[in-house]
DNA sequence: TGTACATCAGTGAACGCGCGTTCACTGATGTAC
DNA sequence: TGTACATCAGTGAACGCGCGTTCACTGATGTAC
């Protein structure tokens, strides 16, 4: 009997019941946060016993480690396939996909759970991430507030004899400074507006960020 | 007996030991975060019994309600007392105070707690700070990228009738949007660097921060 | 095609834990005459 | 200054809870001959 897709039917099985532990375990983080996050809950929601959970997950930190893991690998897959791959439309990209899940969100770029380090495969995939918007970045031209032809500031200068976090990357350190700052601005609106502190303010921050992003992308006046 | 400062011997005592809890808050925040929390923890390192703690505080959401309620006073105290008060004070000002305590700045700019809601008096301070920031920043002149000749932006426009939020505050749609930008920047760039996405990149992060406020101050060739 | 065996998903009971919170109480501190 | 009473900080026992995790087990599914 030849197994479609992969592996045997068992195989096939396991990474099923695998597939929705971790549905149930993004709903429960989405309406109650990472922290209250817990197997015995999930099982009971899936119907099975607490137990139960443990021939798929060794434990907790296990389950919150593949959440982490799935939250990166969704944003590096939302930019891998963003259409046009220009920097403007990366950035949407990544609005979208911080607004359509702001655990999802917090859960890579929020409160730090002190003590907890992440495994190398997943800071593999966050460099991933890192690196495909400094291609786009570096590829691209980029006027005004990224154009690479002011004059270096300070940063600039330090960035030259501290960019080994670019690898390999050929990029010259005007663009490694203008990725950081095309990252950055970005996020400063993203984790405002999701964290809530625009709430009460009554203006809209999709157009905020559209602002921002226009100030990065277009020469001004 | 006179009391010296505010109220009765009792009063006193009482403010000491509240003092005293939420000093044992902070340190166990900063260890173990927000979420790890507990009244009994607290009880056992001051050498206290579970139950005392009730005396001072209703409940442990009163307790986490009233860090929160002094993480923005300590903010807005330290605004306050900015030498100079300048922007660039300012920004400086705010860097120097999340860093002194991440926790403390991931509990109010962090990732929110789902059904949590603050308090009035709370958002009172909160819109106190708003608006200190709003003050310095159209009280004085500030050049380039937040210069209010440029020509409106989408964002301008729509500012112009989705301003609530300044009150009575006299500062033109410009003066908003230029200290929104001013926030957001600021802020995107310490909460990556706080959440530790910049660990292992090797520049120092003190130095974008500070690239950041120069682009936002000084006109550039 | 049928039988014997191995694999493995899921159960139910149990463990120890620390949590928030309540309650009736003791004993010290402050107040009124 | 001394006594009677009220206030209130802190204790210890107790409640119920849900958690993560282990263990010995049942029963279904797959494999080998």
């Amino acid at each position: 009997m030849a197994p479609t897709g992969a592996g045997t039917p068992r195989e096939r099985y396991r990474a099923q019941v695998r597939a929705e532990i971790t549905r149930h375990a993004w709903e429960q983080i989405a309406t109650a946060g990472a922290s209250a996050l817990s197997l015995n809950a999930i099982a009971k929601r899936m119907g099975m016993s607490g137990p139960a959970l443990y021939r798929y997950f060794a434990s907790r930190d296990d389950l919150i480690t593949e959440l982490v893991r799935e939250a990166y690998q969704s944003l590096a897959d939302a930019l891998r396939a963003a259409p046009g791959a220009d920097l403007a439309g990366l950035a949407h990209v990544l609005r979208d996909w911080a607004v359509t899940d702001p655990q999802r969100y917090f859960l890579v770029y929020g409160t730090p759970i002190p003590g907890y380090h992440a495994p190398d495969d997943i800071t593999a995939i966050s460099s991933e991430i890192m690196r495909a918007l400094l291609d786009a970045g570096s590829s691209l031209p980029v006027p005004d507030a990224l154009s690479p032809d002011t004059a270096p500031t300070p940063f600039d200068t330090h960035l030259e004899t501290h960019r080994k976090w670019a690898g390999d990357h050929p990029a010259p350190p005007g663009a490694l400074h203008r990725f950081l700052i095309f990252w950055t601005r970005l996020h400063g609106v993203l984790s405002l507006e999701l964290a809530g502190h625009f709430t009460g303010m009554d203006f809209d921050p999709a157009l905020l960020f559209a602002a921002e992003l226009d100030r990065l992308l277009t020469p001004r006046p």
